[in-house]
DNA sequence: TGATTGACTATGA
DNA sequence: TTCATAGCCAATC
């Protein structure tokens, strides 16, 4: 797998940023790339979570998108485990949805502060 | 090399 | 309010 000098910098970081969700909490891929200064490249997050697998402490079940529905959920291998996570983690998914997704949303931006 | 796709989002009808 | 379309940018075919 060969990534552009500057894109394995983008996919870096974006691991770098999921893994500082905190339990119990999810955020969006938009509100990640926002955070990285790529706002319009939302898709590229979750592209870079596609290759998140690799790596072992990449809690991509706390990723969804800006609706709190787990859109990528079949890419946990089976449709279930994702919502089954979210909810040993005290997060209700309803119907692929997060119940109360608001209340849980984690925005890099506003927690870690915007990036320099 | 060019066209298509995708774990998204914002916008307009 | 719901549905359709347009941007986005890297990876894959």
């Amino acid at each position: 797998m060969k990534y552009a000098p500057e894109t394995v910098n983008f996919f870096e970081r974006v691991y770098e940023v999921v893994r500082l969700i905190p339990e119990g909490r999810v955020t969006s891929y938009g509100a990640i790339a926002r955070y990285l200064g790529a706002a319009r490249s939302s898709r590229m997050v979750g592209w870079a979570m596609n290759g998140a697998h690799k790596y072992p402490d990449i809690p991509a079940h706390r990723v969804v998108n800006r609706s709190g529905l787990l859109t990528g959920k079949m890419h946990f291998g089976s449709s279930f485990a994702m919502e089954q996570m979210l909810g040993e983690e005290g997060i209700k998914v309803e119907n692929d949805t997060i119940v109360h997704f608001k209340k849980y949303y984690w925005d890099p931006v506003t927690e870690l502060g915007e990036l320099e």
